[in-house]
DNA sequence: CATAGGGCTTCCAGTTACTGGAAGGTCAAG
DNA sequence: CTTGACCTTCCAGTAACTGGAAGCCCTATG
């Protein structure tokens, strides 16, 4: 297979997997006397595996230890869920973030005409004096 | 004012005041013969408006925009409010991606069974069958 | 056999928004 | 004169790709 047919099978695009042979992720392919990558079903399944993990928001970083725990036979689950725990807190840090950040845009939206005029409460707020703001609570 | 000052009054370290001068965020500072940067109280508002903006998640491409509506008496406050309910409709998506995340991630934690056998529903789903996760549905 | 195309290769650069660090100049105090 | 805190510029690295250029490979076609 090449690495077209792995793509397109995978969902990751070439660039992606030249990539992550790049940085290791994956193993170097195996070369046809032209210089062509030769890919089989197994790494098509991988691709897969790291294709998934990226959609659930995990780091390269991240899908390297999952891969490396896919692999181990002498893994726990334990491991794993430690890894996707502590995935899921910095998910939720980041909605509270964005949460926050939303709630004072919100208010400041609320607040503004949105006319012709040039008075506008969302400027007024962004050049004030330093407030509480949601967004830096968050 | 020196560049240290600004940074400490505005909140924006020398670094970044030095990067958003070379980025054209800001103007060039004046400069004392020995090459000293020089500022003044306007410039440490203007850091603080940035600030503030990037304290919303307003990227700094968004933040010149803010800016350049800031210093424009030609201005509509419905030029502002757009470019605030675009932002915040980002954010919407954002957290909505994060949150179909979250609701896979879950899931499969909720499955796990943590504890030191090797067997474990997430690997079993990073590895498995393409499935509708929540997160591709963003 | 020449050529056209599509796919493959490598390498470089750009993206976003900084941040760290090195090498070295400036300035006030002791 | 030296120390130390500033300041300067420039280069590199972060995260995870993505686009593009230059050029090789392979197959089909005339």
């Amino acid at each position: 297979m090449q690495i077209g047919t792995v793509a397109e099978q995978s969902g990751v695009p070439t660039k992606t997997i030249r990539y992550y042979e790049s940085i290791g992720l994956i193993r170097q392919a195996h070369r046809t006397g032209a210089g062509y990558r030769v890919y089989g079903e197994h790494d098509v399944q991988t691709l897969r595996f790291i294709q998934r993990a990226r959609g659930l928001g995990f780091s390269v970083q991240d899908v390297a230890g999952l891969l490396g725990l896919w692999h181990d036979a002498q893994r726990t689950s334990a491991q794993v869920k430690d890894l996707a725990e502590s995935h899921r807190a910095k998910i939720d840090r980041k909605i509270a973030e964005l949460r926050g950040m939303r709630a004072t845009l919100d208010h400041l939206i609320a607040q503004c005409h949105g006319d012709e005029r040039p008075e506008c409460p969302i400027l007024d707020d962004l050049a004030g004096e330093p407030r509480d703001s949601a967004a830096a609570a968050g």
